[in-house]
This record gives structure tokens, sequence and C-alpha cells, in this order.
DNA sequence: GAACGGATTTGATCGAAGTCAAGGACGGGT
DNA sequence: ACCCGTCCTTGACTTCGATCAAATCCGTTC
């Protein structure tokens, strides 16, 4: 909010340049709290692909997304998958409070991750009333979208889907050109939208060119997206 | 837990009788909060159908539910519906530090509430450490479940959503008789249930005639289920 | 920059669920 | 006990998205 940068003595070094030291749950910790957390957190880097977390085994710990994007999903027993949301930085990834994952946790890009070692992180919730106050508004937040969600798996057409996660994805991600056009750079491909979307690749494919020939969006290469409308991707949203 | 009464010197008479007393967030509550809430909480009661909240409008304030379940909603601007959630006592009805409510909600069948204000639940919160944690505790839980839920809308057969829809009431209503079997009465109808999963009343049906054939479950007027073999129903939800 | 391999697009056909249309059962009230 | 309205079930047909099968695009590597 202000332009100022207020001198913070004790905030420890890998925290000042840190990209989300002023976004998600960080935001809210003063410098001796950032001091027990950096104390003990170390980061790491994935390449798109890495496993983070598997569905049904133990909680290791917790880890704030500092750069890059990661899916999360559950599977049915014959191999069914659903991805159930994404996260982008500063998201907090871990589920609290739980000793088992309630699901899985893949890296969709290169992703840089600040992970928090579980009885540190369960710690300062335990002693910060500004932190847990945060992370309830956080999981209150993801409970909206989710249900959201919801809405877009059970009452949507297929191209109202591709359309929903296209925004979804612009509200995240997406800048703007020259043109007042927003560019978007897809996080996942075809296959994850289809996951995202409950539908399968094909149809995903058709329903981007079909956005495509409406001209609402254009397609460069495959995982670049133009919204040239977003008006128009909104009423096509449903 | 315990079969002993302990006695609770200054709690409410209000609440000393309530059947949701130790259940929800009231379990986490000392005489001292409960006698703030119940200095300003007031019981009422609202027949089927009755609307309790509607998309987008402003919040009044909370609700426990101590009697009775409440369908959650969301509707697309032209009109199609998904119901994104039920509540059944004791859970507590409302968004937390929102001044809108992002969903509708309806009482199913008959309903009991202990409605809060929302200033005085609101400061609760900012006072009690203990109901903080619970609330995130809940809305954390609630999370998994939508999730768990996305999966059924996304990937799941027409029979496998009636399925699962009938395990999801059968863990928090049902009741089991001399034989074993598993008797529900069904707080929502054919509707709902095509709302709550994403299909059509028509589907519905035929899917509850199909378990009916199959053996797994028995159907006793509309509204009353016997499931037979609950195994067989957790094979068939998917 | 040519060749390779995985990802994406497109086309043809199939099938599960939706739509439209009766018909039947339940339950509430008289 | 009967009647009536609502909710539910069933049947016939349609439709949207899934499936199966190529063809093509693109990014990468050599």
């Amino acid at each position: 909010m202000d332009t100022l940068v207020k001198p913070e003595p004790t905030v420890p070094m890998a925290c000042r340049s840190c990209r989300v030291r002023h976004g998600g749950m960080c935001e809210v910790l003063g410098p001796v709290e950032l001091a027990r957390l950096a104390a003990c957190s170390r980061r790491t880097r994935h390449g798109s692909g890495e496993a983070l977390a598997v569905e049904s085994d133990a909680v290791h710990g917790y880890a704030n997304v500092t750069r890059g994007t990661v899916k999360l999903s559950r599977v049915l027993r014959d191999g069914r998958q659903q991805l159930v949301g994404l996260q982008f930085a500063p998201d907090l990834m871990g589920r609290l409070f739980s000793s088992e994952s309630p699901l899985s946790a893949e890296a969709a890009t290169e992703v840089e991750l600040c992970r928090i070692p579980r009885d540190v992180l369960e710690g300062l919730v335990a002693d910060s009333e500004g932190l847990k106050q945060r992370l309830l508004e956080q999981a209150l937040q993801d409970l909206d979208e989710a249900r959201e969600w919801m809405v877009t798996l059970g009452r949507k057409s297929a191209v109202e889907r591709v359309a929903s996660v296209l925004l979804l994805i612009a509200t995240r991600m997406g800048g703007r050109d020259a043109h007042g056009n927003i560019t978007l750079d897809l996080p996942i491909g075809r296959a994850d939208m289809a996951d995202f979307l409950g539908l399968t690749i094909e149809t995903v494919s058709r329903q981007m060119s079909r956005l495509r020939r409406e001209g609402v969006i254009s397609v460069q290469g495959h995982r670049c997206v133009v919204i040239h409308d977003i008006e128009a991707l909104g009423a096509r949203s449903g």
C-alpha cells in the first residue's frame, strides 16, 4: 500500500529478498515470527511434473509456493483423476491439523518452495493470533472457490468450463499487453485442463478451437493464450 | 465421552438443554463465553423450503443449526442451480469475515436455528483462541469435503453419484435397524439430489431404481431409503 | 535445420445422460 | 376413505461429450 519501505531491523536475510514476503501468510508475521520460521525453513526447486505430496501419505511439513504453479488432485481407485485446485505464489501448501494429506500435489511448472517443518508451523499457529486469523481467512476463501468450481463441474457445458478455466488463470497470472489484451502462459496442458474441468482432452481442445474461431481468444504455440475480449469470455463462461 | 454430567456453574439456561451444547463450535466454549453468546442469541424455527440466506445479500449474522438440514446453493445467471453442501446440526451457518453471503441457504427440512448477531460472534472469535482454532478446523474439513465432492461432480457416472449422495447422507443421518440395515429419511427430494449431483431429476430417479433392482437399497415411500448392503453401495460409489 | 517424439487438433462414431411426454404413487386434507 | 396436487417413475427420442483413430503441430535434440 504505502510506497515507503520501512526499516525492519531484525527481518531475516532470507525473507528480505523473498518475492512473497508481503503476501500470503508471511504478510502478517513480524520480525520475531519470521526469524522463528527462517531458522528452520529451506528453499527447494522442483521441475515440472515432480510430485510434492501424495494422497493419504503422512504430512511431513508445509510449504509456501514462492514461484510457479502447483496442481492439487485426487484420484478414484480405478485411476480417474480430478484436479481440485491450482496453487500460485504466495499460497501455503499443506493441510493443517491432519496427519495425512487429503490430496496429491504436483509441480505444474518449475516451482520454488519455502518449506516449513510441520511442528514449526503448528507451533507458530498456536502462538500467533494473527497467523491463525490469516489462515482461517485463507481457508474460507479456498472453500468459496471450491464451491464456485462445484458449479462449474456440476452445471456448466464444455465451452463454459473451458472459458471458466481461462478466466481463472487470467485472474491469477494474466498480464495485459500494449493493446489491452490479456496474455497467458498456461501453467497446465490440455490433459490437466481436462482433469480440472471434468472433460476429456479432445473436448477441451475442440472448445479451445471454438473460442478461437469465435475470435474471443487466440493461441500461440500450445501454451500461450491471448484473450481479446474478456467480456465475451465472461459471457461464454456461464 | 464420560457418562457423568459435571456441574457447570454458570452455563446459561438456554444452553444447558441445548442439543448441540457439546458439539460444533459450542463444544470449545466455556461458561463465560457461552453467557456472552446466550445473552444475544435467539432460537428460531423454519419450515421446509424457507430461505435462510440469499446469495450476495448482506450477511446479517450467523446461526448454529440445532435441528434439521440446510441446503447451500449457488445459481448461474440463467437459473441453473447447484447445491454446494448440506449442513446438519451442529454446523455453523454463515460466512465469517465477509460482508456478503457467497451462497444461498434454504431449510431442507424443518429447521431450528440458534441465531447469533454478526458482531457478537466476530467479537468472540477475536477474543477466543479456542473458538478461532475450532472454526479453522471446521473450515479445513469443509474444504476437504468440497474437494471430495468435486471428484464426484467431475469424474463419476450417474449411478456412482447417486450412491455417493446416499452414503453422504447415511454418514450424517443414518440409523441402524434390528437387522443391521441402515435406514435413512432423506432430507431432500429428487430435485435437490439432482441439483447436488449435477444431474436431472429423471436420471436420479432411474439410478435409484437401478440400485433398488440390484438389491443394494430399497425405498419406502419417496423419502425413506433402506441400505441393505453398505459395502456394495460403497463399491457402486466409485 | 532436419528429424524425432510427445502434445494437440480434427474427424467419425458411440453411448450416457438430457429432454419431452405420459403415467403412477404418495401424502395431506376433507 | 376418497380426492387432489405434487412428486416421482418410466418410456421414447435427442444431444452433448466420450471414445477411437489419424493427422498435424511444436519444441527439442542432434
